[in-house]
DNA sequence: CTGTAGTGGAACACAGGTGTTCCATCGCGG
DNA sequence: CCGCGATGGAACACCTGTGTTCCACTACAG
């Protein structure tokens, strides 16, 4: 038997894709505005998700596999703690308005419980190489990284002049600098 | 004649206070909620603010008192710029759960349109007397600040064993760090 | 005691989002 | 051509929050 018919596929993608873009802008957005962003009748959203409930649930699904693949990206097994840190932070960064939806959620909820905790192992090998500040809890540095990135991307959101790639220098600067600690030149 | 008979000052406040606290939580939550935990009727609510807007309004205005009172104790004329960003920060923790309110909104919104000149004033005097990196721009420090500010506050509030003290010391040691730049000991 | 300020509750109409049903349309393969 | 999968629109009942009105209660000053 084939798999559901191929375009229900992409119907349904661009249903989740278009409620990712319009939650992370507003939280609260009615299905109909989700509808209507997706090109698709209200009808045909409750077709594919019967709930609200339903959709959320696919967005968070959606939201983790994202992230995940990103954390696949940055090689965090590979150099330092910081430098595996950093290269995280670039690839989340690539998540865009994501990242708003993400950070609104009751903070860790949006994590897979296992990558939180390979999280928290690069940021305790970069207190054991030197290149994270120990004084600082795995829990703290995270929830730094979480805060500037959305704080980068809605910069970048507000302000049309920056580049992507100004902005995106910018944090990496700040976040390095935040975690290397007071004692490195 | 007497102004408005003091006991109408106190049901005003006690509302106002009460939106803040849930406003902060849940930006969308429901009249009928706030006047529960201002512990009056809803009708009273509507007695003094005929109109949601009219409440959101007078929520603005005691935010923004507030941010004002917490600038002018940080004494921000005072020593480099770095110092003086530092004790604003510590200022603007102690305002709780209004960092929620503040950092929700469309950014930038929140202040008075002269505390953010002169806050920029003081990044700018950072970057001139060589406490602040020059490369980091002054409204890029503001949205940096305010991202930590609201790490730190949820960080606490999700954290029940963690002291005050404590998160704020991570606080004002990450966003020096921060906004140090690479080249400083 | 009486009037008044402040309040709370019940009830109402209204608006908006939600979930459902029913029907019409379009494209495509048999 | 016919049937079927996929869709869109109209209509509906339902729920929640909102804004308003009306009435009853309490405290207190004159």
């Amino acid at each position: 038997m084939r798999v559901t018919s191929g375009i229900r596929n992409r119907t349904r993608q661009a249903i989740v894709d278009a409620a990712i873009t319009l939650l992370a802008g507003n939280p609260a957005c009615s299905l109909g505005e989700i509808a209507a962003a997706a090109e698709v009748g209200r009808t045909t959203l409750h077709r594919y998700f019967a709930e609200r409930a339903d959709l959320m649930a696919a967005v968070a699904v959606e939201g983790g596999e994202r992230l995940t693949r990103a954390a696949r990206l940055a090689e965090l097994d590979k150099g330092t703690g910081a430098e595996a840190l950093l290269r995280l932070c670039r690839e989340y960064f690539d998540l865009g308005s994501l990242l708003s939806l993400v950070f609104s959620e009751p903070e860790g909820a949006c994590l897979d419980e296992g990558e939180q905790t390979d999280l928290e192992a690069v940021i305790r090998r970069g207190h054991a190489d030197g290149s994270i500040d120990p004084v600082l809890p795995p829990d703290w540095v995270i929830s730094l990284l979480w805060s500037q990135l959305y704080a980068a991307w809605s910069y970048l959101g507000e302000r049309p002049g920056a580049s992507r790639h100004h902005v995106l220098d910018l944090l990496t600067r700040t976040v390095a600098n935040a975690v290397r600690g007071p004692g490195a030149i």
